[in-house]
DNA sequence: CGGTTGTTTGAACTGATTCAATCTGTGTGG
DNA sequence: CCACACAGATTGAATCAGTTCAAACAACCG
């Protein structure tokens, strides 16, 4: 099922209070969030969810599922520019957003207000240098993905792709396997490139005996291979 | 000369105080910054300046000039992954930087140290909001090149560049010549391509009749046509 | 079963790279 | 002032990675 593919993606649930204090906020500002009055969306993939170009006046949490953030050149061709994993979020900015939201997979979604947002801000300006870290690790991996985008050949950047999911799903050190929450076409539209090139970058993965897939799922053969084809290296997720 | 170059290109000396003030820090805040021992120095292009890979502890001003920061991937290949020009700044993160930083043409740095800046943040949370909001702006701006190098072809990135240059190196409405900055291998770095087909690129725009070259400086015959061959709209610069 | 969405494959094409050579402008030292 | 060195810009030819278009195939779902 949908949902149940979502949540193994995405390394299952992450409550935003645990999230937040896993994140090192104190846990007397994470009470403020978890009070704070919100609503549980659940989200089809690949359906509308907001658009660009509209007053995005609200502030999103991922408790379950996978998130995108999505642009388009002026002739619509898409790019996704960031992903929002299990117990991430996407906060607002003045004006209207630039950026689209879809969701990879099915979602359960917090969403909140921001006028109910900005006074907690207000009360506890602490707060903001929390954000700011979260921001700061986002702009990290925005930097990456230019990288990936701009420098590497289509076979390093699906890879890279890969193994910063796996890492960013949570999967443990011991696990060797993924749900691949991705279609082709938005893995072409992460790395810049068309779905039938994806297809071809996976079959030659696969001839490489760096994956093997059963289904929906990917099976790392050789995650030290793997990282190297990618030039992955996990510093920049912190 | 290269002084006066780097100059003209950023628009002219951007002092801290009045950076801070315009970007909306209360001025009894920005009279903290201005206090906080910092050394000046002068950068050189193209030369190392900070090398990733090694702890950064420092927060960088740029006074005149242009700052890039860079990142390579595994078989040394630079990509230049965000730029900043007088009046914007630099700060830490946890950790060693995953980034280093040259300057992109002759530049004056204020140098400060994180021991003297983090206090300042202590003593006044509200300011972390306030970074806040310049590390989105900043994001925002990664976003739109993650577009550049994904979905647009390699004349509408470099054109989308020169767009972007003239807009944020405050450039009037009026003018229509610009000193450009780069070298055309700079360029590359950015657009994810090779210095080469740069050098093609440019020809084309100039065939095309929408820049003229003189020398250093790149005068724009059309810009109405230039926005819309780069598919250029600021909104995402704020 | 039929409709929809995503994957796979082939053939032709093209934009960009690579490699290598040449040209140009600028600064330096004699 | 000239000779030289150096960095960057320009050009050409060969090659190749990735796109485009089109069609077939597979999985899933009501």
């Amino acid at each position: 099922m949908t949902s149940r593919r979502s949540r193994s993606a995405a390394g299952g649930s992450v409550p935003l209070g645990e999230a937040l204090n896993g994140a090192g906020l104190d846990p007397a500002l994470t009470a403020l969030f978890e009070k704070m009055p919100k609503r549980v969306v659940e989200v089809d993939p690949r359906r509308p969810f907001r658009e660009p170009g509209v007053a995005r006046n609200e502030v999103f949490f991922v408790n379950t599922g996978l998130l995108s953030k999505y642009k388009s050149d002026g002739a619509g061709r898409r790019q996704i520019i960031a992903l929002r994993f299990a117990g991430e979020g996407i906060l607002p900015r003045e004006g209207e957003a630039d950026y689209g939201i879809q969701a990879i997979v099915r979602s359960e979604v917090l969403v909140a207000q921001q006028r109910d947002f900005d006074p907690i801000m207000d009360a506890h300006p602490e707060l903001a240098r929390f954000f700011l870290r979260l921001t700061q690790r986002h702009a990290s991996i925005s930097h990456e993905w230019l990288v990936n985008c701009g420098r590497r050949d289509s076979t390093a950047r699906v890879a890279h792709l890969l193994c910063e999911t796996a890492q960013r799903s949570g999967l443990g050190q011991s696990q060797d396997r993924m749900v691949n929450p991705f279609t082709q076409q938005q893995i072409a539209d992460i790395t810049g490139q068309t779905s039938v090139n994806v297809n071809r970058v996976f079959a030659d993965l696969e001839r490489q005996g760096l994956i093997r897939r059963e289904g929906r799922e990917i099976v790392f053969e050789d995650w030290a291979e793997m990282r190297r084809v990618a030039s992955f290296s996990p510093a920049y997720l912190q």
